[in-house]
RNA sequence: GGCCCCAUAGUCUAGCGGUUAGGACGUCGGCCUCUCACGCCGAAAACUCGGGUUCAAGUCCCGAUGGGGUCACCA
């Protein structure tokens, strides 16, 4: 059989990761039987539609390399592959369970359903449609109410009120449901537009889909869903529910625990295969040991009987790991242009652009293992590119030094002079050349080498010193140091 | 409230009847060391509880508890 799986995302705003987590698993499905990957947009609640979103949800997909074979901005044999173009389709399908007697037409209101359920809410009833449209005389009369209002019907599933229905989901095993306790639920909106439950078993049938995976909140409606297929003929294709992706309070992951869009992640610098990895590892293994998965190895080894049951809270701190173990193993030149884009992102507007690339290349050895997120870039090697450094005497001081700015200038100075006629401007003479003066000046080399680290850096916390000095060259390093010394 | 899902350290997980319950993130020590990292070494830390089944249960069954989901003309 043909593997085709389907992310079928509604345009209501940015896409979540969790939404891309289902697409990820749905992707590497298709990926690991060489079948298709399509792309659906459920597009069918026009109070929710937010057409910007959908230039995100292809963003979203090429930035972690989830290519689709079919859908969006690309067409293919099942077309339209957006739920609205596809209106009468579901009409047919609806038009069909109401000639079959599987559905009926329901002109009760709003109001009136309001109604029913504040009643069943007083008397403690689980709320429910009362089916009263199920009855022909009623039905006639609630028919008369909404034309003389103007509002035309729903059609509604005529569910059986016994027997129950068993779905055999791959990662949960059988789940069996009691038919006394489901609704009659809504097929076809009074606008014409399907419900989600008629117009995904419409499309999935039509576009021949094989393996739906979702998130698995939709566990409460699959004994509709069953309905739906066997009343209208159709085989179910195999039907996956992934455990959700949680918060850290183990709430549903929202906008107060931090980012919940893969862009928000994209631009405080994590990298598109770091996310992918740690996506893929959200409710599925590989192993008992291995964490550092490539691409390429997740395709391999992805099958459905490994994925979890249990609900997975999205942990940043191993995130923030990951994406500095791709960093550091990313090539080299790759890294690079990567860091200068990130430079000429966050260094100030005064720094010409482009940002010289051969200096990065010098850099990067210096920074690339104390970095974990992009972001973090600019402020390990602004020092390089800034011509102003700013900090305050505090900062320059230290510990070692506070209270003792007259110490700490003729440390300065001494070592001005210990350096400037260096003949070889190199680290390791830099190196010897300072703790040599530590000794002399009687310093704990570490105490001498953080005030020499403000002067040329104007941070506490950098890159290697001797290094960093060598690389910001004689002229410039001798100029810093001369002004630490005279803000002495 | 009805229905449903889930249950191994703080977190993600391995385990598919017999293991000193393994790995990773994080945490805490130590080494390395000019700061910070990286790297290396080490430590603390888990089978929710109660019944069964079995020679043997984290693993199978039942129940309880806890957490979560869902009960829309949203998906």
């Amino acid at each position: 059989m043909d593997v085709r799986t389907r992310y079928a995302p509604s345009p209501t705003g940015v896409p979540h990761v969790g939404n891309i987590r289902t697409a990820l698993f749905s992707w590497l499905l298709a990926r690991h039987f060489g079948g298709q990957f399509l792309v659906r947009v459920e597009d069918t609640d026009r109070t929710r539609y937010v057409p910007e979103s959908l230039p995100g949800i292809a963003e979203s997909l090429r930035w972690l390399g989830l290519e689709w074979d079919e859908g969006l901005d690309k067409g293919g044999p099942y077309g339209p592959y957006t739920q609205s173009e596809r209106l009468p389709l579901y009409r047919a399908a609806a038009d069909r369970l109401l000639a079959q007697g599987d559905a009926y037409e329901c002109w009760c209101s709003s109001e009136r359903l309001d109604q029913v359920r504040a009643e069943q809410a007083r008397n403690k009833q689980p709320p429910r449609y009362d089916r009263r449209c199920r009855d022909e005389t009623q039905r006639a009369e609630a028919r008369r109410e909404a034309e003389a209002e103007g509002r035309g019907p729903v059609v509604r599933f005529k569910t059986p009120d016994s027997g129950s229905v068993t779905l055999h989901d791959p990662i949960h095993g059988a789940l069996t449901f009691d038919l006394s306790t489901i609704d009659d639920f809504v097929l076809l909106k009074s606008d014409g537009f399907p419900v989600y439950h008629l117009a995904y078993i419409v499309d999935d049938d039509a576009m021949r889909i094989s393996h739906v995976l979702r998130g698995d909140e939709w566990i409460p409606s699959v004994p509709r869903h069953l309905l739906v297929y066997r009343a209208l003929g159709i085989d179910p294709p195999v039907i996956a529910h992934l455990p959700r992706i949680l918060g850290p309070d183990g709430a549903k992951l929202s906008k107060r625990h931090g980012a919940t869009s893969v862009f928000e992640y994209r631009d405080q610098g994590y990298l598109p295969e770091a996310m992918f990895n740690f996506l893929g590892l959200i409710g599925w293994s590989l192993d008992d040991r291995t964490e550092i998965i490539s691409r390429e190895q997740f395709i391999e080894h992805f099958t459905l009987d490994r994925v979890v049951k249990n609900p997975a809270i999205f942990n940043v701190e191993k995130l923030t790991w990951m994406n500095g173990v791709y960093l550091r193993e990313m090539p080299e030149g790759r890294r690079i242009e990567t860091f200068a884009e990130w430079l000429e992102r966050d260094l100030p507007a005064s720094v010409p652009r482009p940002v010289d690339r051969a200096l990065v290349a010098r850099i990067d050895p210096l920074i690339r293992e104390r970095i974990k997120v992009l972001s973090e870039v600019v402020g390990y090697s602004d020092f390089f590119f800034v011509d102003e450094l700013r900090y305050s005497t505090e900062d320059l001081l230290g510990k070692p030094f506070a209270g003792k700015a007259a110490e700490a200038k003729a440390a300065l100075d001494r070592a001005t002079a210990a350096v400037d006629p260096l003949p070889e401007w190199s680290h390791e003479a830099l190196e010897a050349s300072l703790r040599g003066l530590a000794a002399e000046l009687g310093l704990k080399a570490g105490d001498l080498f953080s005030l020499v680290r403000v002067a040329v850096t104007g941070r506490r916390v950098t890159p290697p010193l001797f290094e960093s000095i060598e690389i910001l060259g004689r002229e410039r390093s001798i100029d810093r140091l001369r002004a630490a010394s005279a803000m002495l």
